[in-house]
DNA sequence: TCTTCCTTTGCATTCGAAGTCAATTCGAAT
DNA sequence: ATTCGAATTGACTTCGAATGCAAAGGAAGA
């Protein structure tokens, strides 16, 4: 019976006042409960996290935040969470902050043209840093930086501005599969890139088309969107491009690859990987289905997210710290998409 | 030249009271200025905002949320984010949300058992309300009443408190496929369940079995985690507990159904659906994949994200609102990994 | 018993913006 | 020129917790 109030009214939750008050001490005392490290007599500590308990007395984050000038939120903007490979990242990126005491403000952009208004956001919620999925103009990225924001890109680079990254080494492995496919004697190639305005889309195809030109074989490249239906359609195109029997499609990632797949067998009465080899990237989880067996390039997506967490996490506590960049390397699964050599 | 202090330290973001002193005026007119229907001349908005441009001012939200007690953030409680069907719906959801001024803040549980420790920073951060795709038992629905924080549930319902939600009918959509499937003259029943926390996959296996005993038919039911691998598993165990030749399987979502299609192919060089019909339901992506075309029940996605987010601000702005129940029908995809009527 | 030093504790201030209320300005009407 | 009301504007307080500083309490040593 130590309540001076009505029974209770929801509208007002309990503050580290009513549990001073509750507990007979001042409101710097409750305050110390909470922070570990802090000077409170055990006693005292006891009886005061009994009154918090009783009033459900949770410390408001905001007001923490707004004093400490620390959110403990970190934003994570990502541009299509549709393309199947991003649920998996954001996912272990929410788990691996959550662990660290660590909250996400979730950003994600149907077109990039939103990332002016999402940037507008992140600089009003004062997040503590961010790890970032989309692509960003030069003069976002110094935004960042002019805001000493802690800022680390995932499977992007910042083009010009040194900023820190995390990627997967997108040259080495399509070398690794474009050796595999010209080691079996694959002659005429097709390459099928990612939509225009997707980093490691270009980056994928210019490293399979530089290795192929290497290696003396010429190739035919043709635009998609990383999505199923546009491995049909650039199948289609491919195909149509070329009078020669093509016998090797390099897909910019694995979904395009799985819709060549179902293409080439529906649409062109193609045994795949006997008639045509098709190789993808990512190592997404319908790459392994039995129907498709992708042979493709897999993300370390467990090491990359970890990195990248542990990277801003760093940088939040050091923000001068230089703009490191870590490439990590893909895993060649085999599949049987493909005739590798 | 109207600067006082060096050139700029970054770490220190301008505030309102800068941006007056810049401006000439007072703090409070600074604040006018970012608030629409307030009362300040055009000429000195102006000046304001030219000030606030120049020293490259936003509104610190958390200062606004202490003192309007308005954070102007959702919680988003998903469970698995691997699931192929939630990405859709957060994404559909933070849209819909970022639409209408609100952030999301993004909560994912790895084990069903974290919830305890995310509603926890779910209080602390004094989120406007939330919308929870994740089970949560009576205490923990009664907490969300306790606090007053609306809440919206996704694909789940109270199951004796009453709450706001949206859900899929999976009775009329199991029914459907039930009768689809009856009407073809099916005989051995199989069911695929869901694993034994989801709240769906018990509605959709109660339903169809249900529905196969009204019909007369019998069926055996199995247990399933909802990945592609327990759909094999599963088939594998059906297999093996009947003498008869089986032939319809109804899964409680598509994943499964896919991982029995590959694996009837593969494994027991069964046709689909010639010797053995499937049947899914969510209709994900890879369900309409040329290789499986899962005959299955399509959920409304997009009216139902749009459902929950109008029933959330609904209950943001008028939280003495009855806890409305929407249900949604499912739309029947043909497909062709069943034979229906 | 009286210092001395360390541990606890409370007071008062601070973070940055919103909003109340009173003061001021301005224009129009008399 | 004077008055009145509406439109602007600023001073001040508030939200809830963290923290520097000083006061108080306690244990140990002289």
């Amino acid at each position: 019976m130590a309540e001076t109030k009505q029974p209770e009214s929801h509208s007002t939750r309990a503050t580290s006042y009513d549990v001073a008050r509750h507990a007979g001490v001042s409101q710097s005392a409750v305050s110390r409960c909470f922070k570990q490290g802090a000077s409170v007599a055990i006693r005292t500590r006891e009886r005061i996290l009994a009154s918090a308990r009783e009033l459900n007395y949770y410390p408001n984050a905001i007001a923490q935040g707004l004093i400490t000038r620390r959110s403990n939120m970190v934003a994570i903007i990502i541009s299509n969470l549709t393309n199947l490979y991003y649920p998996e990242v954001l996912a272990e990126l929410t788990q691996r902050l959550s662990a660290q005491g660590i909250r996400v403000l979730l950003f994600s952009l149907a077109a990039e043209s939103d990332v002016d208004e999402v940037l507008d956001q992140v600089w009003r919620y004062r997040v503590d840093g961010a790890i970032v999925a989309a692509r960003l103009h030069p003069e976002q990225l110094a935004a960042f930086a002019d805001r000493g924001v802690p800022l680390v890109l995932y499977n992007r680079i910042g083009e010009g501005i040194p900023v820190a990254s995390v990627c997967c080494d997108s040259v080495s492995g399509e070398h690794a599969l474009v050796d595999g496919l010209v080691a079996s004697n694959h002659q005429n190639f097709g390459i099928i890139s990612g939509p225009s305005d997707s980093y490691v889309g270009e980056e994928r195809v210019e490293a399979a088309r530089r290795r192929l030109q290497q290696l003396g074989r010429s190739c035919l490249i043709v635009r998609g969107n990383f999505d199923y239906a546009s491995g049909d359609a650039a199948l289609r195109e491919l195909m149509r491009m070329t009078d020669q029997k093509m016998d090797a499609v390099i897909c910019a990632n694995d979904l395009m690859a799985i819709g060549v797949i179902d293409s080439a067998r529906t649409n062109f009465g193609l045994a795949v990987p006997h008639d045509l080899s098709v190789v993808g990237f990512d190592g997404v989880g319908p790459a392994t289905w039995l129907a498709y067996q992708v042979t493709t390039i897999r993300q370390p997506v467990r090491r990359m997210t970890e990195a990248a967490v542990a990277m801003l996490l760093e940088r939040i506590e050091r923000p001068e710290l230089s703009a490191e960049q870590r490439l990590f390397p893909g895993e060649l699964l085999p599949g049987s998409s493909a005739r590798l050599g």
